[in-house]
DNA sequence: GAACAAACGCAACAAGATTGCATAAGATGT
DNA sequence: ACATCTTATGCAATCTTGTTGCGTTTGTTC
């Protein structure tokens, strides 16, 4: 399916990247499109759009598979999909230690999204009665670093 | 604008309605379409989506003015603009307790969304160097009454 | 009630995301 | 290595949500 740079986003010179032992692990099939967006999403170290990361697979991978690679990869809940204010999923890979609480911060200018790791989510808001709670998410809004100096970007989609 | 039922919705048989002093109070034009949709609001006790405010006026106002209007209470900070997961804007009266730090609670197979109160939104996440904070933001997850116990109703959209 | 600006209605448009279906590619057994 | 069966992919068409342009209507002011 891709000819060229079949190893090139990893410095190991082993053999299987964790991109595709994570996909592995899963038990269903190891697909080139699924190793290649968790490999864009593992080194993007920030939630990235589908936009995005259509770019960044450029050229063997469809618009629509990239859509189901990332609805596969958040069922699995290998990735993380955040509804953002300029109505666009943003995605980052599930990590670990941030298994289900943990926070994210959102520019008001350019939407962009990050994780916030060390963020003691221990509130535990009440809810009327019946209702169950299964987490809590905290976004943080504001401005990014490149977004609260200089000219604002307003990139937004 | 409107023939029928110009009354209909409040039952103090004095004059102007609480959402009209509030259009009033703004300064800008008191139209129907304002008074109607922020009439909805107040009646309904939860977030609506544009699609639930279009359905409730029902007739007299056309889907782009619903837009239009929703639009302009948010930017008159009378509505509160709430994006969800499914990527559906949903909006409530912006109650003067809950001015700027308030949690919402959104459900996870309906989707619906109702403001929680009485959060204390006192943490403050660290964030990187050069970024700005404008507020936090807390979402609590889980399934609402409707969908707790019995079938999952999963309305969606 | 005339005049002017602000809202409205309608139609067209735009972007993100989804669906149907034929084809291609991973997995499995021989 | 090959046949086979299943699952994922590519492509086109479609859907949904929300926006824009523009002529007409409606509040508001004088």
């Amino acid at each position: 399916m891709r000819a060229a740079t079949p190893e090139s986003r990893r410095s190991s010179p082993a053999a299987v990247s964790s991109a595709e032992q994570l996909v592995r692990a899963t038990g269903a099939r190891v697909t080139q499109g699924r190793i290649l967006v968790l490999e864009v999403l593992q080194a993007a170290g920030r939630a990235l759009t589908h936009h995005e990361i259509e770019a960044a697979v450029a050229g063997p991978l469809d618009r629509v598979t990239v859509y189901r690679v990332l609805d596969w990869l958040t069922r699995q809940q290998i990735a993380h999909k955040i509804p953002g204010d300029d109505r666009v999923w943003r995605f980052t890979i599930a990590g670990q230690k941030q298994a289900h609480h943990h926070a994210h911060f959102q520019c008001t200018d350019c939407s962009q999204v990050i994780c916030l790791d060390d963020v003691p989510t221990t509130l535990r808001p009440r809810l009327p009665a019946g209702y169950r709670s299964a987490g809590v998410e905290v976004t943080v809004k504001g401005q990014c670093k490149s977004c609260v100096r200089p000219a604002p970007r307003r990139v937004r989609r």
